[in-house]
RNA sequence: GGGAGUUUAGCUCAGCUGGGAGAGCAUCUGCCUUACAAGCAGGCGGUCGUAGGUUCGAGCCCUACAAUUCCCACCA
């Protein structure tokens, strides 16, 4: 029997966990006799814990493979952990600078080990906080994208691009953190708005006729300058194209050239144009095949080609030289304070120095073609539609993806180049022999790989890819993706490009996006603003249960969520009710034997719970299956609260106290919908479902209701009928107790009331019994409420004949605006001509009951 | 500069192919009714951002405007 006074989650979570641990409910494997059904889980970085974003990720994901798992799917939810390898390295860097020491001083080999140990120290422990808020994944399947499998088929995907052409090395302009020493890629700048200074530099003409003015932003770049550039339609520079320029602070001349990306009526309309370090210069000296002087090095200093007295010098400290210096040759025209937008290393903040370096790049242009295809035929669906703009504007102007970092953490790549006669050479393992020149010792590539490459490869790598495994033939294409809009472009259009190019199809079907949890006031969590919130925090003061709801309840497809312990605190009081729920349900039914549906005379509040329970089954089912699993949680919940607690629980309390067969009969029922509805809740709440399943007495139980099989639809067409009497019957008790309430007569008092109507025992039992009153058999003066199934003479001596004959008039005034308002629409022949059949035959129906009502009203009315 | 959202009750948000405006929280009133005071019952509260348009009918479709959030591009 299951009488515990009150829910405490804590005593029970963890020991629920366990028990399905070790039933090993949530290993899924290839079984041809079940569909299969996959999610792989978008791996966490092993940066640091769990935090508030990945419980709402992850609750979607758990609340999907449980429903599905139900269903008799082999549902499997692969579970696994990326290495981030920037974002983790700059947290090792962190960590051995603290310890006075740093990754050259300790090497490579030592390094690795650190961070290992990193790896294994946060990945234990991310995993560890999944298991906390109840997630269901197949912990056997665990990959992590620095694991020998998934190097595997790092180095496989890269030989095999390699070799055919896609990836290629190359001289490019790129942008460089001099913190992380490393290039980055586009996706990994973040730009915002500085406060600077612009600086006005006069720069005179070689054969000494006076000079023109460039604005610059970056003084000292001006050692790096190949020309200066105006807009060939700009007709006040038509004349001096061509001319030369001598360059301030060194003996070099520069030409005036001319370039329509100069905008005439910006500044000046002359730029001073640096090739080797700004994205912009660069294309415009490759155009006009214009010198690249690099003048800042890899460090942030400058370099000999700014000249002695600069060599070394960091940039501010250049700037301020270079500044003092034209002001001293009188070259500077002036400084003004200037606004602009400045970008910076994602990991590090640091501000990114654009440089031409040597990177390894992946060819784009026809990687993406299968996966912006594939989209458009529907081959894989982007739920909501709406990000399908983005995901196409992203693949559509995609440049090459640099894949190289100067750094040591993650996968290096696999290239070797001969010792003797410099021939490159892809290989898995370091090569034997080289094939050109037969010697035999190689240098690997020092850089490594971009995180993104591994878990590009992750939908598939982490099924047995490049081997050809039985998980990967029964579970690929996985069936969706579970992501935040904010990498949606960053990673899904990764995955579904390199899906096509390396295991030939889409990697997942449908691809779920969600947003992202803001704090209570729609701020951004973040650790600067100290806003962050530990979901394991909430699940171990509050439950998991609680916490899940609170995350995924009312949350629409792809809108960002607030997050708020007021949320925690109702999905909490939520859970209790279901708890008291089932308090009730063991309490009346632990000493009866329990009957199938079958083997019951259901009476109206029967059939009337069960047609709305099979309605609830249906509409969860299909809003799970369109991915809308916050409005599937309203939905049980809505079922749960209203319909079972707050109307079946009080209709059945007659039947039960009247004892013997009847009690039978409506204890079974009562039992019965129950279990459906800790079923229908198990995928959102698992843990308290599961503890009470366990506990409580029920008709043919499984050995978990996680593994039991989702509802079905009920046949209830044939309760019609007795459907309606009873919506009828609870319209009334509402109706009553208003009138209660309008008289200030207190809940707990019990009116007479007189009746006159066709109901039967059973319905007047529940009325009396709901709405709290005593039937009377002789007439009573007093407030009369009338109900589709009857009228209600509710004792009251305070009012006379003629505040009686007021409310009547009332009454009869609601129902003659009812009338007009249906017979207008009626008379419409527009109307009747064009709105669906249904809906005019259901205003016909209002019409004529409304009118029915209306002439026994008024006879009422003659009567008084 | 280009694009996408959002705007509905005091707060947080639902609202399906257009067919009588919803929930939770908060607030107010009455209740310790044998599952539940972490509760029950009832109430208050909305020209659905503004202005036009389409339609028999608009929170929903179209146009413009306003406020706000985000994404992309990166301005010398």
């Amino acid at each position: 029997m299951f009488n515990e006074k009150s829910y405490q989650p804590q005593e029970f979570e963890k020991n629920i966990y366990k028990f399905w641990e070790e039933k090993k409910y949530f290993s899924a494997n290839v079984d041809k006799n079940k569909k299969p059904f996959c999610i792989i889980m978008p791996p966490p970085n092993v940066t640091s814990q769990a935090h508030i974003g990945h419980a709402l990720d992850m609750t979607y994901q758990d609340v999907l493979v449980r429903f599905k798992r139900m269903q008799g799917y082999s549902a499997l939810w692969l579970p696994g952990a990326d290495h981030a390898a920037i974002a983790t390295e700059t947290k090792l860097v962190a960590k051995l600078k603290s310890e006075g020491k740093t990754k050259e001083q300790i090497g490579r080999a030592a390094f690795d080990k650190e961070a290992w140990d990193w790896y294994n120290y946060y990945g234990n422990r991310i995993m560890t906080q999944f298991k906390e808020l109840g997630f269901s994944a197949d912990w056997d399947k665990y990959r992590f994208t620095m694991d020998k499998q998934s190097t595997d088929a790092v180095l496989e995907a890269f030989i095999r691009l390699y070799n055919k052409g896609l990836i290629y090395r190359g001289t490019r302009q790129t942008h460089w953190c001099v913190s992380c020493k490393s290039v980055i890629s586009d996706d990994e700048v973040v730009y915002s708005e500085e406060q600077g200074n612009m600086w006005h530099i006069k720069y005179p003409f070689a054969d000494g006729s006076g000079h023109i003015i460039v604005a610059t932003t970056r003084p000292e770049t001006l050692f790096g300058d190949t020309a200066v550039a105006v807009n060939p339609k700009d007709k006040r520079y038509k004349n001096i194209v061509g001319k030369m320029l001598k360059l301030p602070l060194t003996n070099r001349q520069i030409p005036i050239i001319a370039d329509s990306y100069v905008e005439s009526d910006f500044g000046t309309g002359m730029v001073k144009i640096t090739p080797a370090h700004d994205p912009n210069d660069y294309e415009v000296g490759k155009r006009h095949n214009l010198e690249f002087i690099s003048v800042i090095d890899k460090e942030g200093k400058l370099t000999a080609n700014a000249g002695k007295d600069f060599i070394g010098m960091q940039i501010k400290e250049a700037r301020a030289k270079v500044e003092e210096l034209l002001k001293e040759q009188g070259l500077l025209e002036k400084v003004e304070p200037y606004k602009h937008s400045v970008g910076h290393c994602e990991r590090c903040k640091t501000a990114i120095e654009p440089m031409i370096t040597e990177q390894w790049f992946v060819k784009m242009k026809d990687l993406v073609k299968p996966a912006i295809e594939v989209v458009k035929n529907g081959g894989l669906k982007i739920h909501p539609k709406r990000f399908e703009k983005n995901y196409f504007h992203w693949l559509n102007n995609i440049q090459d993806w640099c894949i190289s970092r100067q750094i040591w953490t993650g996968h290096r790549i696999p290239i070797y180049y001969c010792d003797n006669c410099k021939n490159v050479i892809a290989s898995k393992a370091m090569p034997t022999k080289c094939d050109k020149c037969g010697h035999t010792h190689f240098t690997q590539d020092s850089d490594v790989l971009d995180t993104w490459f591994s878990s590009a490869l992750w939908p598939f790598s982490t099924l047995g890819w490049p081997n050809k495994t039985e998980l990967l033939d029964y579970f690929y294409p996985t069936s969706v993706l579970v992501t935040g809009y904010d990498i949606l472009t960053q990673w899904a259009t990764k995955m579904v490009y390199m899906g096509f190019e390396c295991a030939g199809q889409t990697p997942f079907k449908n691809c779920l996006i969600h947003g992202l949890v803001r704090d209570e006031f729609g701020r951004k969590m973040s650790k600067s603003l100290g806003n962050g919130i530990d979901p394991l925090e909430v699940s171990e003061k509050y439950g998991a249960d609680a916490l899940r709801i609170a995350l995924i309840k009312d949350m629409a497809l792809g809108m960002d969520s607030r997050f708020s312990m007021s949320k925690v605190d109702s999905a909490r009081a939520f859970i209790n009710k279901i708890w008291n729920a089932s308090k009730f349900v063991s309490l009346h039914n632990n000493d009866i034997e329990l009957l199938s549906l079958d083997n019951i005379r259901l009476e109206n509040k029967d059939k009337w719970i069960l047609t709305k329970l099979s309605d609830t089954i249906k509409t969860i089912t299909t809003n799970i299956e369109k991915f809308d699993v916050g409005l599937a949680l309203t939905n049980v919940m809505n079922f749960a609260l209203n319909d079972f607690c707050d109307w079946y629980i009080e209709l059945c309390k007659p039947s039960i106290y009247s004892g013997g067969v009847s009690k039978q009969n409506t204890v079974s029922v009562l039992s019965f919908v129950f279990d459906n509805v800790l079923k229908l809740l198990q995928p959102f709440i698992p843990f308290v479902t599961e503890y009470i399943y366990q506990n409580i007495k029920l008709f043919d139980k499984a050995s978990s209701v996680m593994i039991s099989a989702f509802p079905a639809p009920i046949k209830v067409t044939s309760y019609k009928e007795a459907y309606m009497l009873q919506e009828n019957i609870i319209e009334a008790i509402k109706q009553i107790r208003n009138t209660k309430a309008d008289l200030s007569i207190a809940s707990n008092q019990k009116p007479q009331t007189y009746y006159e109507g066709q109901l039967d025992n059973a319905g007047l039992n529940q009325i009396q019994k709901l709405a709290n009153i005593e039937f009377v058999t002789e007439k009573v003066h007093g407030n009369i409420v009338y109900t589709k199934v009857g009228d209600f003479i509710i004792a009251d001596q305070s009012k006379d004949i003629k505040e009686l004959k007021a409310d009547l008039s009332k009454e009869i005034e609601r129902i003659k605006f009812e009338i007009s308002r249906s017979s207008n629409m009626l008379s419409n022949p527009r109307f009747v001509e064009k709105a669906p059949k249904q809906l005019v035959e259901s205003e016909k129906e209002k019409l004529l009951e409304n009118q029915r009502t209306l002439s026994n009203l008024l006879k009422k009315l003659n009567s008084l």
